[in-house]
DNA sequence: CATCATTTAAAACAGTTGTTTAACTCTGGC
DNA sequence: GCCAGAGTTAAACAACTGTTTTAAATGATG
């Protein structure tokens, strides 16, 4: 084995097994089985399997934040109007491309965010808000411009309705399209689901009605 | 201890500790000590961890599926439009209502319904559809014919991002009311926060646009 | 060539887990 | 009054958990 990709091998079956089982029902055992390495690896370059977990989650959200921020900037640079679509189109394109770009699945990166609001580790929110709060409310800043009829309270419901109805649906997307192609016959690509999602979330971010 | 409130106990204990924490992340020895009852109870009454997981569900969805079907009985047989938003309303009115009123806080349905979904426990996926998939579809049916302008698979996935935005939501109501309380001021109950998914759920699933 | 971080191996650590056993207590029906 | 059976108890079971320690081997860098 060439020495220092011990570190990725762990961070790739780590990251698989995660989005596949959850964090407590993933063994550290089972992890370095998978990656081929040893088991005192883990704790040898990671500490413990919490900062484990933390560096899954830093591998894939440091790029996409990094990636969103770039692509805001873009849209401000030339003068584009902010509206509701384009920046959900924005948030989708990112995490849809950007990441795969780099190899990374956009569907277990919807799967493993889902689990980090889900599961019960207080480390990993904690983590995750002080390192990526300022890229999620500059987001939902830009989001409240848009909607400049909607107040802020009701806005930041709102922003969980969208949230949750994204995170739910695309952490369980291989789930739901077995459903609904059994039913219909009809599949439907991650891509294709965006789309539905787009007009589907604005809508809700919309609504003039109390 | 009289008897025979021993499977109560346990179930009582097993409910309030799973939303709290998670299946995996609570023992059956909390579970028993939380209860006052020995921990060799849970395999005599329910036979094992998974069947007790199953019955804590089976207690409160047995309910909530019997009120809501009469709910939709009754909104039947008083020849009243069974328009969207009065779709919700209903679902909504009976989370809240009808649970309380057996003494069940209706946030911790709300937590464990959306654990059912998120955890990884194949057994209660399965067990939930099978006891249960009848009246979940009665009411999906009841949607999908009050939106007649949306076609089949358009319908589902956005009855999927709506079940998304409300038990993300409404599983992680604590945390988002703490923030919010903490950022505005403005403190919001249960009641107000169904009051604001009602409309924005019903413009989700009405949407004109492809 | 020596150095030092890295990797492996194997074992042990101290806890915790769900489950089972066998003895015990209690109670309702004969 | 007694006894079968349901209910409860403490103890032990075997398996698994994350982590640490020992040791030896490996490899790149200076």
């Amino acid at each position: 084995m060439s020495q220092t990709d011990t570190v990725s091998r762990i961070l790739d079956a780590a990251e698989a097994l995660f989005a596949e089982r959850g964090f407590t029902e993933t063994s550290l055992r089972t992890i370095t089985s998978t990656a081929g390495v040893n088991l005192a690896a883990v704790n040898y370059h990671f500490g413990s399997k919490k900062e484990l977990i933390q560096a899954v989650f830093e591998r894939f959200l440091t790029p996409f934040t990094e990636d969103l921020e770039a692509e805001l900037d873009r849209r401000i640079a030339t003068g584009q109007e902010l509206h509701v679509e384009g920046l959900l189109e924005s948030l989708y394109r990112v995490g849809l491309g950007g990441l795969s770009d780099r190899g990374l699945d956009p569907q277990r990166f919807m799967r493993l965010l889902g689990l980090a609001y889900t599961q019960f580790q207080g480390h990993l929110r904690r983590f995750i808000v002080s390192r990526y709060g300022d890229s999620y409310r500059r987001f939902a800043g830009l989001l409240a411009e848009a909607l400049p009829g909607v107040d802020p309270v009701t806005f930041y419901w709102r922003l969980y309705f969208m949230l949750g109805a994204t995170i739910f649906t695309l952490s369980s997307y291989d789930a739901i399209e077995a459903i609904l192609r059994e039913d219909f016959g009809a599949q439907s690509s991650l891509p294709e689901t965006l789309e539905r999602l787009v007009p589907a979330a604005s809508a809700m971010l919309k609504v003039e009605a109390i």
